[in-house]
DNA sequence: GCGACAG
DNA sequence: ATCTTGTCGC
């Protein structure tokens, strides 16, 4: 896919820098413009680690039956070590060469991180819907800021809010979502140009199916011989 | 000062 | 994230 970006900025800088544009690209988040019900194409985004290297995997799905219909894959060395909250900068740019290979320009990109659920408001899911002005959100698999609002019903499809107490009027900044009944609950969080709402339905209705991909079945038939 | 800390 | 052992469920 062309990568048209909207912003652009230095990777190889000081934490201190680091936050510094964080804080800058913020202001660009926008928490409207999806539907989810209208969305046909959902790219899984997500980078793995081993020694110095970083590799990032991209897989569009097709939307409602989540049929792989096209995927990428790019591998570099780590530009950025792992700080908490500065994930993006470690992520991103292995994320944007995968991308750049995409031949489908999916509709919305979903991250294995936060995105508005940030300290500075900024996860990794801002950083790529902003920097590419795209829809986006983030999927994270544990609280890096926040606490759930109350308790979260077992039942599948049961949210709570997630809220920043730490802050002046405690504000909702993603919510607790249980996927599935008896599993761990996921913290789904706008990343850009998407609601909260619009993301926890886009992360229902990529959630409860099967279908795995043939490169990944191969990939488990390996692993465990 | 101490604890927390996406992946 | 990655590593590694044991256990539970379909």
């Amino acid at each position: 896919m062309k990568l048209h970006l909207a912003h652009d900025h230095d990777w190889d800088v000081s934490t201190e820098k680091a936050r510094a544009i964080q804080e800058r690209l913020a202001a660009e988040v926008r928490s409207e413009g999806v539907t989810a019900g209208a969305v046909e194409t959902v790219a899984g985004v997500d980078v793995s680690i081993r020694d110095d290297f970083a590799q990032a995997a991209v897989c569009v799905l097709s939307l409602p039956d989540l049929d792989p219909v096209d995927r990428a894959i790019h591998r570099q060395e780590i530009p950025f070590p792992y700080v908490p909250g500065l994930l993006s900068f470690r992520e991103t740019p292995p994320v944007m060469q995968a991308l750049e290979q995409l031949e489908v320009r999916p509709d919305v990109l979903m991250t294995d991180s936060h995105g508005l659920a940030h300290p500075r408001r900024f996860g990794f899911a801002c950083h790529l819907g902003v920097l590419l002005d795209r829809p986006a959100l983030g999927v994270a698999k544990s609280i890096l800021v926040g606490d759930p609002a109350g308790d979260l019903d077992s039942e599948k499809g049961s949210r709570i809010p997630l809220v920043d107490r730490s802050t002046d009027a405690g504000e909702t900044i993603g919510a607790v979502v249980r996927t599935r009944t008896d599993v761990n609950p996921v913290y789904v969080s706008v990343g850009h140009r998407i609601s909260l709402d619009e993301a926890v339905a886009l992360t229902l209705r990529c959630s409860p199916r099967y279908k795995i991909p043939e490169p990944t079945r191969h990939a488990h038939r390996l692993s465990r011989e």
